[in-house]
DNA sequence: GGTGTTTTTTGCGCTGGCGCAAACTTTGCC
DNA sequence: GGCAAAGTTTGCGCCAGCGCAAAAAACACC
């Protein structure tokens, strides 16, 4: 890792950074050297937020590599996970939900670089490149689709089915193959899960020594692998 | 209130309809004419699905009169309310969300009205006609600022603030002020309640017999009033 | 007015999982 | 290497709220 101190504006982005990502597929290579022209890089370190909630929305952002949590603070100071970003998404796209202040905090949860465009740009964006508003739709309705799941999880499962869940979206959304299984590909925390979970991480500890002594998991300081997702699955849908 | 059945087509819809509606109301007297006429009206009976989770899309809707729970089912059969939407909202935006099905499932709370167009003229309203694309985002945000809401009621909130809580947001939304207090103006069951606050109805039975005896609010068979509103609000905060 | 259905109330026992507390382990930093 | 800080494990007691059950009340329909 290089130590050098988060930068305004890196050396040289590639148009290939953009290329493959689902918002500017459809753009020509030009049109992409124009927004990477437009574009402010930064590095954020991991627990840093990128934006905070109801904060004037000044920017957009477009992850290209890290790991985001969106998190919500209660009056009463908890936090709780309202979802994860997987890189090559968008995020801080307050402009495609009618408003002018962030809905949400976003922290980087690893080491994460995004690209940024300030939000005045957004209309233009969406007018004038193909595929790109298509695509910020999709994004909003996984993201819808995603809250609505979690509700449903929260109103009607039990702690251990909403964790067991929780690990299986996890390797879903950034496994990494390992010998002994599938690893989250990023440092998390008990305290992060039950953020995530809405329980304690107690609870969740215990949960974990108990899927590790049957073999379904296991775990090493912020690091967690499944290494039998079936059974876990089995253990998501229902006390069977 | 009149026997008819549900008909396709009501003889007669006046611009002045859908003048004062926030999406349309930008537009000119003729444009409303015109939207008017390639529009569908129904009306749709207490406890009627007006569309049903994961079917194509195929309309979007406005809704004229009448109150909508938007509901999803669970792989157990039990039924969770995501959302309440009032009238003069839109209802089955699923290309905004870059959908082709629909996210949950729709339900009349009471006799309602709605007009719906052919999905196939999405894409022309929010080219066309000023303020409609705007206005559909907004009514995203709110939705979405909403469940947000609610994962973070249901995460960290005991069971007495949430129906507290979900109270005071339907006599926000719906409230009728009658002598002795704000009445919810649609008939709600506790189970209603209860799958709205992802509860039990034997508890929320109980809650509202405790609140009844100490004179927060009165109820009536599907009606309930609220009397002292404050005292919820103090409720809904933290035990305090 | 009577009958059947839906909605509401209330009692009682049980338990999932939280709160508190304390020890232990791993990592980062000087 | 040693100390501080962050993260993890585990035990124990307690209670909010669910499940079950049964009765009462309100209403709808004939």
């Amino acid at each position: 890792m290089e130590h050098s101190p988060p930068q305004k504006t890196l050396p040289r982005l590639d148009e290939s950074l953009l290329m493959q990502l689902r918002p500017f597929a459809e753009l020509e290579r030009q049109q992409i050297r124009h927004i990477l022209d437009l574009a402010t890089a930064r590095r954020y370190a991991s627990g840093v937020a990128i934006f905070e909630e109801g904060f004037r929305a000044e920017r957009f952002y477009m992850l290209l590599d890290g790991y985001v949590r969106v998190v919500r603070i209660t009056p009463n100071g908890e936090q709780i996970t309202a979802l994860h970003i997987p890189s090559g998404e968008l995020l801080g796209i307050a402009k495609a939900l009618g408003r002018d202040t962030y809905p949400a905090t976003a922290v980087a949860a690893t080491e994460s670089l995004a690209l940024s465009w300030p939000m005045r740009l957004w209309d233009s964006f969406t007018a004038d490149y193909a595929g790109f508003a298509v695509e910020t739709h999709k994004t909003l309705g996984r993201r819808v689709g995603e809250m609505n799941t979690r509700i449903v999880e929260l109103a009607t499962q039990q702690v251990e089915q909403r964790v067991a869940n929780a690990l299986l979206r996890l390797i879903n959304q950034t496994g990494r193959k390992v010998e002994t299984g599938i690893e989250i590909d990023f440092p998390i925390t008990r305290q992060d899960l039950s953020e995530f979970t809405a329980t304690t991480l107690h609870t969740v500890s215990r949960l974990l020594s108990s899927w590790e002594k049957q073999g379904l998991v296991t775990s090493k300081h912020k690091r967690i692998t499944v290494c039998d997702p079936h059974a876990l699955v089995v253990l998501g849908q229902g006390h069977a």
